[in-house]
DNA sequence: CGGGATCCCTTAGGATACTG
DNA sequence: CAGTATCCTAAGGGATCCCG
């Protein structure tokens, strides 16, 4: 239960202590989009192995990170305040790693916690407050999230509502966003494909997310 | 040599997949200080065994976060500019972590890579930069740092030099940094010892670096 | 002596099945 | 639904040895 240590006297040790092992990350990953059962949890992350994940969510319990709240019936997940405030290193970790994302392969899945985490990272707020508010329906394989931006303020939500522009888009997206597809090129080579809405709005969005590569 | 991975297309995934191993962002934060040799490293991270160590290495300069450059019959390892990309997170992490530092134990060391990453982390360049320039001599237990600060910028090495303060300590240390004992408490029950220069000048030290608990 | 490689053992982690 | 229990593999830990 005690983690294991590394025998320093460290911050940054110490932070490792508590969220360095296996998953534990991504556990908060998740838990920053929003509270989550444990069932939920375990389908967000869907090779976590359950014993695995009752461990995590123990460990993550007893440093002070996250609390087991019993609401009506079931048991929810969700992070203290000092486990949110670990929601900037996530984020600075995403646009790190986005860096070396190559193209995806073909067992890698997108989650809609992870794709919103991902347009939190991607999120430009100096540039939203300068453009008009705007919705999207923004769909990746099975995960539905619609995203609203208004001035410099972002929210994402699983499920749709009305949109202004609604698209599917697979991994790719990420070049998208990167910089290295237009979106024009996007929609003309089927990397996004407009459902709703004028594919203009397709640069508004590009304009609004995007992180180095 | 691959390593494991989390099936996901996400930038947290992937960046957890390169520095995500236990030792990894260790060797990242030693080696955020200098460039260091094998030896150096092992120094550093005593618990680490060598096989983890060579292990660790080939992984971080296959991800490119690190480079092999022999220098005159030595091999010296050194981060790539995507490797020091990582510093703000190190920093971030050792901020983070620092909260939920409690007193050392016993087996517990600080290793002088270790307490130069802490020191930059509670650097605080604006108040330095409204205090005149100053040479500390910081000895904790076998590490001597020479730590220079002028105007907003800070220099932290090895050895010592002329200071215009110098004193020992112990990991209590973290109790001054965090505000939690003050200059003079922290002189009058012996978790500072003043070596040479005026006491006063620790004042200064405190003010310099903070980071909150 | 620096820079590893090898061996053996322990334990975390993965797969799967099961239970209140 | 929210976890345990079990079994097995592979990563990590510790010591020692090797090679240029």
């Amino acid at each position: 239960m005690a983690a294991r240590d590394y025998g320093q006297y460290c911050g940054v040790t110490r932070a490792l202590e508590l969220v360095g092992e296996r998953w534990a990350l991504l556990i908060v990953r998740d838990l920053l989009v929003g509270p989550r059962r444990y069932g939920e949890l375990a389908a967000g992350l869907p090779r976590i192995p359950s014993n695995i994940l009752a461990a995590r969510l123990k460990e993550l319990q007893g440093a002070g990170l996250i609390r087991r709240v019993p609401r009506s019936r079931v048991i929810i997940y969700e992070l203290t305040p000092y486990g949110r405030e670990l929601e900037p290193i996530v984020l600075a970790l995403g646009a790190w790693g986005f860096k070396a994302m190559g193209d995806p392969r073909a067992e890698q899945i997108i989650t809609p916690d992870s794709m919103t985490m991902a347009l939190r990272t991607a999120f430009r707020p100096d540039v939203a407050a300068s453009l008009p508010a705007t919705a999207y329906g923004a769909r990746f394989g099975p995960a539905e999230l619609l995203v609203r931006v208004d001035g410099s303020t972002l929210d994402v939500r699983r499920g749709d509502g009305p949109v202004d522009l609604a698209f599917a888009a697979g991994p790719e997206i990420r070049r998208l966003i990167s910089g290295e597809l237009s979106p024009d090129r996007a929609i003309a080579t089927g990397v996004v494909e407009v459902l709703r809405g004028h594919g203009r709005l397709l640069d508004r969005f590009a304009n609004t997310f995007h992180l180095a590569a």
